[in-house]
DNA sequence: TATTGTTATACTCTATAACTATA
DNA sequence: TATAGTTATAGAGTATAACAATA
């Protein structure tokens, strides 16, 4: 990676074209504080974001969500509390375990959770559509590629036939 | 983007290919956490690898290095701080202006960043040896050209004739 | 007066360790 | 005893506001 690729900034190779190292360093880079920064218009973090995410379309308990996030189970009480504390996330008792709680979004997280991922979608789209319809096609299907073998390669499926979970 | 795709986990649309927004999504957080696990085996957080790659080859004052990583001059301070404590990086007044300060890389500060940089180069080169040679190639020059003309869109060139600074 | 940088303060995010309650 | 979760504590990283020194 060149010196500025390291940076995020700019870069001034002599070649008309990104290396395949900086190419991705930098696309990482630039997505990534896509997301942030729709994700900070709506006062949210990316791990908050993340966790609104995730329980979307899920009800875990606190100790799966720590496995889902791969966080500490101590650093997820936090970040639930801190989302809890304003409204966005509910902590209910498990009725099969005693011990356990299960988290749930609420009408307003999922309103937040909502706009900063429709900004973000027009940002990736806008983005794209740099290239023309076929191009963009092309390398659509190449990262899903890359992206498949990647996952497989850890033993995930992408594509299940059934929802396993 | 699907739920899944916000959770950064796996995901099980019906279509064996993700969509173009879900596939950049998910591929910038595996190269970004790629590049967090790499600085990490270094005790570098991605903050403190930035800095450390802007100073490869600049000698900035606090002032242009917050400006070049986009946060406070407080937290500038806070950050070369940690780094000069850790015997990374070193302050020295400016000969020109009484107020300013510089900041250099020390050795150590070049061997931990050297150390990260080659990790990572070699799990972005690995995640792109998915695809064929050809298609290798193919995908670089996409994302090239995306990262270009979305730089370009900001007034920055991303292949100057000359150096400029 | 304006600029450069540091410091005080406060909050988020993270982990480790010690704790409580339930299984 | 083992597991689920919280709390205490510590440190990184961030911003705002107040400050000191220099231009």
């Amino acid at each position: 990676m060149t010196p500025r690729a390291a940076a995020g900034g700019p870069l001034a190779p002599s070649e008309p074209q990104l290396s395949a190292v900086d190419g991705l360093a930098q696309l990482s880079f630039v997505v990534y504080r896509m997301l942030e920064r729709r994700a900070a218009e709506q006062d949210l973090s990316i791990i908050q974001t993340r966790l609104l995410g995730i329980l979307r379309d899920r009800r875990p308990t606190m100790n799966e969500l720590a496995k889902l996030l791969v966080l500490d189970k101590s650093s997820t009480s936090g970040l639930v509390e801190r989302a809890e504390r304003r409204g966005l996330v509910t902590r209910s008792p498990s009725p099969t375990d005693g011990r356990a709680v299960l988290v749930s979004l609420t009408g307003d997280g999922r309103s937040l959770l909502a706009g900063a991922a429709i900004r973000f979608e027009a940002d990736a789209a806008a983005l794209l559509e740099h290239l023309p319809r076929t191009e963009r096609r092309v390398l659509s299907r190449l990262i899903s590629r890359v992206l498949v073998a990647h996952a497989a390669e850890r033993g995930i499926d992408l594509f299940p036939t059934f929802e396993i979970d």
